[in-house]
DNA sequence: TTGCGAGCTTAAGTTAAAGTTGCGGTTGCT
DNA sequence: AGCAACCGCAACTTTAACTTAAGCTCGCAA
């Protein structure tokens, strides 16, 4: 039978990267995890990584027992929590992780009120920027992750993981004020002689932008390219350009200089879900409920 | 995080009964596995098993842990056979396991189309008798298993594990030929005078007899005791006694000395099903296939 | 071209486990 | 009563994992 702690060194490195920083977090030297590898290779007779000097990359092996080391790594976590919890000795421990405009709107109020219910758990949170995270899900370095999918972006397979969604969060064209479209409901098809503000190519919502506008059968040209949505409403305030942006952030802005409409023709939205495994620790589910209601009611 | 090899020792430990069988198995000496599993209940921080000195029976936390610990185990050999697939070398070994009657009337013929259309794969068949042998799926070290349920008999929980009905076996009333009450279809509760011959108490087909007899008022007189059908078969013919036989068995049976109807009242039937993991090595669904024919035309 | 840095590997030595052997203790069965 | 089976303890041996130190390759910049 392979052996699980050379398992686990694969899905250490192919989380973080690197061997390097495997080792790293693992508090071990880069060769041992090098050493573990190459053993690991013998095992199961082909190569695993392809090492280069810029990190190494998987091969088609190496994630084919990713996804299974990992579903092993995260059933030794969750075996450790619960026979923890059956000699009496409750779960201490939620990490969570979070997109950025969640973990600044979301997700506190849910932590100050799980706290307040359950002041014995530690809570951790951490960013993880969609797509990411679901394989650390699985394998118990995270126990809840809150994703996002903008519409035209394929969500990752989540193989044995739950998923829910939480929150439909349209997104709204925003226009300096005075704009010239402004209060006419204007199609992205419209709207191809502005200049868009959105993020670099292969980020959710320029994918979105993209794909919405393909639809109209239009491209749009993208000016100023940045991930932070108050960047771009600095952006946009200051009348060098236009963007969409989710309705949650519009609500936890400082209004003016700005306004904000769902564009004419189909409705855009992006779903925000929570993804954790299936036996979840004790703590999730209250987690889960304080995030379902921070959703409903989210700040302003 | 747990140590996999001690959590795999727990489940031979725990699948064996005892520590010395469980070391046989793996070629390892018992005070190995000893130290082992005290270093195991060390890191956990509870008693896993009580030792005794006619094995070791699992605590609470044992029980706990041993159903994470079969999923471990599991992820860990299906890792292994699928990386090596995803290496070019095909899954070589399939491991089924088979109570006694179907062991002798469904398999062989399943074994023999199986082998003849994949003869690269190593089969092998282990008698397991239900309702045991849903940890041995889980834990991998069965690929396959082909298990019944009497009626009134609770299948065990299968978190996890894919089961399947693949037939239902009808329990006909066998007496001796020329008995009184033979073809008027007498119900149970009008042969409370009779000699019964089942399985011992806790056996499925005495736990179905005495359910069945109960949902009708009664309770039935068992004079002879055994499990194995060709022995009641016996019996019945020599004229000592009467029982259900599931058809399957009769059908392969030599007639001659008895006779098999549908007993009055409520039809019973066992089911008859295979249980496997999900995300199974690449021959069983083949070997499923041919189950199910097999059980869809049952020899004669 | 040469020097430097990042990352991975190889090699040698140390240390920490795991496993075996041998013995003793307890229990259940004949 | 005695045998057999099973578990636990302790000393010894062996295996293997980790660390340190040095070497290799490639990209980049002076």
């Amino acid at each position: 039978m392979l052996d699980a702690d050379r398992v686990r060194v694969l899905v250490e490195v192919a989380h973080a990267g690197s061997i390097a920083a495997a080792a790293e977090r693992m508090s071990f030297t880069a060769p041992a995890l090098s050493q573990q590898l190459t053993k690991l290779e013998r095992e199961v007779g082909c190569a695993l990584v392809e090492r280069s000097r810029t990190g190494v990359r998987l091969t088609r092996a190496g994630r084919v027992l990713l996804a299974y080391g990992e579903r092993v790594v995260g059933e030794l976590r969750d075996a450790e929590v619960a026979v923890r919890a059956a000699a009496g000795e409750a779960q201490v421990r939620l990490s969570l992780g979070a997109f950025a405009s969640a973990g600044k709107l979301l997700v506190p109020g849910a932590l100050a009120a799980f706290g307040q219910a359950h002041p014995q758990v530690r809570l951790s949170l951490s960013d993880v920027e969609p797509p990411d995270g679901y394989g650390l899900v699985t394998s118990g370095e995270l126990d809840l992750l809150i994703t996002h999918r903008y519409p035209g972006v394929q969500p990752p397979a989540s193989t044995g993981l739950h998923r829910e969604r939480i929150l439909v969060d349209p997104l709204l064209l925003v226009l300096p004020e005075g704009h010239p479209a402004a209060g006419a409901a204007p199609r992205l098809a419209d709207l191809t002689d502005q200049e868009w503000i959105c993020g670099a190519p292969g980020i959710s919502n320029r994918v979105a932008l993209e794909s919405a506008a393909a639809d109209e059968g239009v491209r749009l040209p993208v000016a100023y390219e940045t991930r932070d949505y108050e960047v771009m409403l600095a952006l946009i305030r200051a009348g060098v350009g236009i963007g969409l942006v989710p309705r949650m952030i519009l609500d936890a802005a400082p209004g003016g200089g700005w306004v904000a409409a769902p564009p004419g023709g189909a409705a855009l939205a992006r779903e925000i879900s929570i993804v954790h495994r299936r036996r979840p620790p004790a703590p999730v589910p209250a987690m889960v409920d304080m995030l379902r209601r921070s959703a409903r009611r989210p700040p302003h």
